[in-house]
DNA sequence: TTGAAAGCGCTAACAG
DNA sequence: CTGTTAGCGCTTTCAA
């Protein structure tokens, strides 16, 4: 169905020439064949609309020509420009990006490493939520294999990371300086198995004990990071009549979201109630009012994820692994009130 | 490097079968082979933890296991939405979904049915933006193609399309119902080479006509869809001095940049300025005010392009090519002030 | 129920 | 500069 008819023999008899001379003018060998040999071989490939067979240039080849991308989910805004950064780099070393879901748990995270899926790429990303040390110990893939999230991994993987918990304790002490003093952690939690949002709670616990302040655990909501979730927490914190001055969202999704339920309950921000979010995602600069977020170093992220990447695929096996965790930084917009 | 060192040869030898009864048991052939056969096998395979090369069957059997999907715009929320709906659907027949972008032009629209690009896939989805009839016409796929997008396409293609100009009359006659007289087209141009403006353009033309108003043609804005972009245009109308009191983005995502901005000018939403933008995008469902939106019927459009994929890809080459339409949908939300 | 032979279309390696 | 040989790993076809 999706062959192309005409293969590379058709073309070299058409052209009196040998097959190797037309797989040297299709992948433009440099001096392996004589211009008029080349001129040719080219006419009779447009005569014939040749076009090379990707899959058996594949299986001779061995390389597959793409990177796969896999994520817990395609609907958060922050892994959709995370795949957007990286198609981007990719495409100029001539690679395909595939993204793939894990939906965030184990077993699909083990399996996309597993070496069946693996096999279908040259090289491979995954955003490990839920995975643990562990269960990655005994994997140990042919494919180059780049980790991103903040889970502790076996040193043998090239690891990019954020700095959680500096993000979250510039954000958590910027609005503690600003005045406010009951902070709703929305989407916090201490359970360990989680990494992401332990490392932000733990930001934001530090930033509460450098200040002197202490934390309402009343107001450490755990949550799905989805819009949805983070409005409907908002909405309930207000029902259960609990005061708070500012929300600091473990994601932009849930900070929007946040934004949402407070405008539906009529409080102002950042005026009565300040607003942070996590991870720059581009619908912040448009929401009403814009969102101050965490910016955790998206760019230098991705370009770190590609060279690690490339760096392997290039042939570099053996060299050490290396983990990468770019500095965040606090953007400010106008959900809070920071000078 | 990403091949699996084991083949299946391997495992034939280490079972003492021949290659084919591995293979039999690999793609659990019904009664192609004995039970103790099997169990060998199945045995020799766990030891040696062989898995298929999928680049080999690929070039045997012809198919690829993948469907892609064109569009012009990566970052864009409707075409990420419409790739997770169709993402969804395929993986329910085993299908990967792989997302390409064509920067919306011509050429990148043609290369991508080009059967060197097309080989990869065993069924193919193009948004055909700025593609126009006649070049569509010197080129037939082998692989099963839909279309979708507003543009005229060959009548040998199957195509899925929004009916644009009844989505764009609907809102634009529920904007003038309720009072509205000058209402800006965001994005609006009668340029036939872009259909899907053209025709939402036409739409709003159509209502006002009906309704037996005039169209200012200085609020007929072309721009591109991006939220930014957007917002710029409406920050330009006030600045020259319009007079509006409604707007209708073609998208939802400039609709989104057109809150912003009216945020920015002080000018209250509905109360001052309804808002209506096209697509039902998710973030619409969060902005504030809430966006009022036209429904393109998104997941009867998913739907049908998946149908009418698989009903090729089954085999069912020679019917003869169909359209499909899902009707508009008016949602409303609080950008307006419909009842 | 099992196996042998014959490639799918391409390219690496080596001759000429 | 050009050609020949030998597969990449799998599956189709046909024979046993």
């Amino acid at each position: 169905m999706a062959a192309a008819r005409v293969t590379i023999e058709d073309v070299a008899r058409r052209a009196g020439v040998s097959n190797m001379t037309v797989s040297n003018v299709v992948n433009r060998r440099p001096g392996r064949v004589g211009e008029a040999t080349r001129q040719r071989v080219q006419q009779a490939i447009d005569e014939l609309g040749y076009r090379v067979n990707v899959t058996a240039r594949q299986l001779r080849s061995g390389r597959t020509g793409t990177v796969g991308l896999a994520v817990p989910e395609l609907t958060s805004g922050y892994f959709v420009e995370l795949g957007h950064r990286l198609a981007e780099r990719l495409a100029a070393h001539g690679l395909r990006l595939v993204l793939e879901r894990t939906a965030g748990d184990l077993a699909a995270e083990l399996d996309a490493l597993s070496a069946s899926r693996l096999d279908a790429y040259d090289g491979f990303v995954l955003s490990v939520v839920a995975g643990d040390a562990e269960a990655l110990d005994s994997i140990s893939p042919a494919t180059p294999v780049v980790l991103i999230g903040e889970q502790t991994v076996p040193d043998r993987f090239d690891h990019v990371l954020m700095d959680n918990v500096d993000g979250a304790r510039q954000a958590t002490a910027a609005l503690l300086a600003s005045g406010a003093r009951r902070i709703v952690l929305l989407g916090g939690s201490d359970d360990p198995a989680w990494s992401m949002p332990r490392l932000r709670t733990q930001g934001y616990r530090d930033a509460h004990r450098r200040a002197g302040a202490a934390v309402d655990e009343e107001l450490v909501r755990s949550s799905s990071f989805t819009a949805g979730a983070a409005q409907q927490v908002v909405t309930d914190l207000a029902a259960e009549g609990r005061d708070f001055d500012a929300v600091f969202a473990l994601t932009d999704s849930a900070a929007l979201g946040a934004l949402r339920a407070l405008a539906d309950l009529g409080r102002a921000v950042p005026g009565e109630v300040q607003v942070v979010g996590f991870d720059d995602v581009a619908a912040g600069r448009f929401s009403t009012p814009r969102l101050s977020t965490v910016d955790p170093g998206n760019e230098a992220m991705a370009d770190a994820i590609c060279d690690l990447l490339l760096e392997r695929m290039a042939g570099d096996v053996d060299r050490p692994a290396r983990v990468v965790m770019p500095p965040a930084r606090l953007v400010l917009r106008e959900s809070t009130r920071f000078s």
